[in-house]
DNA sequence: CGGGGGGTTGATCTCCTTCAATCAACGTGG
DNA sequence: CCACGTTGATTGAAGGAGATCAACCCCCCG
């Protein structure tokens, strides 16, 4: 809808920055070149809703650059985030019309798109993308559960703890910072946003913030910049399993 | 371990009861031969443990008959139900060569397993399997997406009414009862297994069930058998969208 | 300067948990 | 056949974690 180009209207794939990551993984050169002629780039601004739930959907999508949320909501308002399209990540289903859930951006956020159709008649034609599709779904399916279990079980401040150790994960790995020693991020998202990933309130999400940083769990500079101290001491506050966690 | 083979020890794959909805249901008649020649099926008593989370499984299952959980537990003892296990569900994750979940058999339960190994290479020379996999793997990322928004943001009587409107929509259409008029079943859960599905405790299903059965949402008799006399009822206490709720 | 978005903090309330007693159904061994 | 233990379930009383309602702060921007 309220799509604007301007960046990346012409990089091509072999240059591209999740080339090695996203849905096309596994091309080889023809397969590429296939999908070089297929694909467009539409990008956002921090905030735009890129498609509603239920809206007819006529394309599938990688995230580029930037991040986007995967919301669901009851009439009343009540709202749950159920995924976080992070760079790299697929959004749209093959073989379904409409969307399924709210995809918006919470930072500017730029998708390499390809009309459903053709992409469709592609996967049936090449067998690399379907398994790459399948192994990024299997992916998924293993973090939604493991969001179940934080749901269903965890007290809200093994909740904040779970996900400050998740960004911090994330962007430990992508910096190649050193696993010891200290590790500083900024959250990508709202108070609120926070909240409506972790099914709480945002109230109850500032307080535990405020808590985890009166302990010395984390310290905070502004609102969204975090110093984790001691990876160890945050992971123990999730309530996860201790042991595997270096491996996991 | 504890497998015991007695029952479905020669069913040839035209006649099994899952043909045309597991992840054979693609398969054509050389693909099915090579299946035929892999499979061997492995039977469990209600209560029996299938696997551990964290062993060694080498191999991949699908269910012909009976009903599992797989299940997420914290070392304290938190337990959180990830998912269910019905007939033509998938078990197992090619490309992982250890359980991420508990799976147990809450019925009498007989899989049909493949070793891991020989179906994958099966996999990686034809591609219906793959395709039926994808397609199967979507669907039960939709429906833990759906049950992350009720873990997140649901009441104990929004929850319990959804998981009986799950089972009682699953029972209707297993059935081909009138979509209208009374639906009756029986629930294939313990209160326990329920509340660790729903994220609650025991006590509350129980309170919650009473609470429906006291307000005419159902009719109970003895603890497992349910009446629905309105399902629009039933579904008016889910907190879901009740528009689509026909077509969903 | 006013206003609005994002965030924090306080007071109160409530829904669900926790702990505990009780019950019905069932099987088992004396 | 009955006493006993077990398992699954219901119900009650009390407490607490988190929601709700509300005031206030900070910072940026027009």
């Amino acid at each position: 809808m309220a799509a604007q180009d301007h960046a990346f209207s012409h990089v091509e794939c072999s240059n591209c920055p999740i080339r090695h990551r996203a849905v096309c993984a596994r091309c080889d050169a023809d397969e590429l070149q296939s999908l070089e002629g297929m694909k467009y780039y539409r990008s956002f601004e921090a905030g735009q809703t890129v498609i509603w739930a239920g809206d007819r959907m006529d394309f599938v999508a990688s995230v580029v650059e930037g991040i986007a949320t995967l919301t669901q909501t009851m009439e009343d308002g009540r709202t749950q985030m159920v995924g976080l399209l992070l760079p790299s990540d697929f959004a749209g289903r093959p073989g379904r019309d409409t969307a399924a859930y709210n995809v918006v951006a919470t930072t500017r956020l730029t998708m390499c798109c390809f009309r459903k159709k053709p992409f469709e008649e592609l996967m049936s034609r090449t067998p690399h993308i379907g398994q790459r599709l399948l192994e990024m779904t299997l992916d998924e399916l293993d973090a939604a559960r493991e969001w179940m279990l934080l749901l269903g079980r965890k007290t809200a401040r093994e909740k904040i703890a779970s996900l400050l150790a998740i960004i911090a994960r994330r962007d430990a790995t992508l910096k190649l910072s050193a696993a010891s020693g200290k590790i500083v991020f900024d959250l990508p998202l709202t108070r609120e946003a926070m909240a409506d990933y972790l099914g709480l309130t945002l109230e109850t999400v500032s307080r535990q913030i405020s808590a985890l940083k009166r302990d010395g769990v984390i310290e905070l500079e502004g609102k969204r910049h975090v110093t984790v101290p001691d990876m160890e001491r945050l992971l123990d506050e999730t309530g996860d399993d201790t042991d595997g966690g270096v491996f996991v």
